[in-house]
DNA sequence: AACATTTTGCAACATAGTTGCAATAGTGTA
DNA sequence: TACACTATTGCAACTATGTTGCAAAATGTT
């Protein structure tokens, strides 16, 4: 794991510092999406708030997590697929809220589907999140 | 005007206010979707920025205006259609955002396409935000 | 080890949003 | 119209979230 975690940084052209070993860690440990706050608590006070900032905005211009917009209004910062690199995002999945335990999924395997814009209208993104509950709340694991 | 949104207050149960029609009149006034300092810009010093917050959940809660979630996580409001009402939302429109002149619209008549989710995943909720340059930014009027 | 370059922590600041409570305005009734 | 009742507003204080400049510390390179 931590070899992992080095070799994508280095992949990445980042240095290997504590703290993007640390942060990058709580993305492998848990299996969903993370918010700036989870991240806090992940890591205590062992690095500054700003630190957790910069690194975030970092592995976002890196091509190494992904945002993923909330009806709420929250942040929430996911590991992209191998197909993205810094200033080349690829992550065109669906991405799934659940109501219930408030995780955030990426749901990798489904597309989001095309759709036809109006005259004038040019579409260079399209963000598709869905609400309701997951598979584990739904006691179908 | 003025009693157009007199009716759409009344209709929803709510007693009629100077705030509430000023704050509903600036969404009437613009054609697109408007953030809370967009309405804090236009109804000035009228109002304390505490009686926008309030008044703009009220309208969410009232079914007349909806909130739109975007991919830099600004809180969004647009007029909902008719068929809203108190805690039943039916915008399952797309909305647009210009990455151009920022702002978000409303394309009520491109319907959110439905998408299979993966085995026990439950869909409440679908929400479908495209970005990119709108028809006005593209010269297409 | 010594140096140049990044990265980090701190402090200070800016913006966004919430809560309790007293003052005020709106609504229905007499 | 005046009254009383209820809903709404403004204020103050607070929490949360995010940003910037700069000096200190850590990293990578020779
Ligand atoms: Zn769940
Ligand atoms: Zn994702
Ligand atoms: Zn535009
Ligand atoms: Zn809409």
């Amino acid at each position: 794991m931590e070899q992992k975690i080095i070799d994508l940084l280095k992949r990445s052209g980042l240095s290997i510092t504590d703290s993007r070993k640390k942060i990058l860690d709580s993305f492998f440990q848990k299996n969903s999406a993370l918010a700036h706050a989870d991240i806090e608590d992940y890591v205590g006070t062992d690095f500054d708030r700003v630190t957790i900032y910069r690194t975030l905005q970092t592995f976002v211009d890196k091509g190494i997590i992904h945002t993923i917009p909330t009806p709420d209004n929250a942040v929430v910062y996911a590991l992209c697929k191998d197909s993205c690199s810094a200033g080349h995002h690829h992550d065109n999945h669906v991405h799934f809220i659940c109501d219930n335990c408030n995780k955030t999924f990426c749901l990798e395997h489904i597309v989001v589907p095309a759709v036809k814009m109006p005259t004038g209208f040019n579409a260079t993104q399209i963000d598709m999140v869905v609400s309701g509950v997951c598979n584990f709340c739904n006691n179908v694991s």
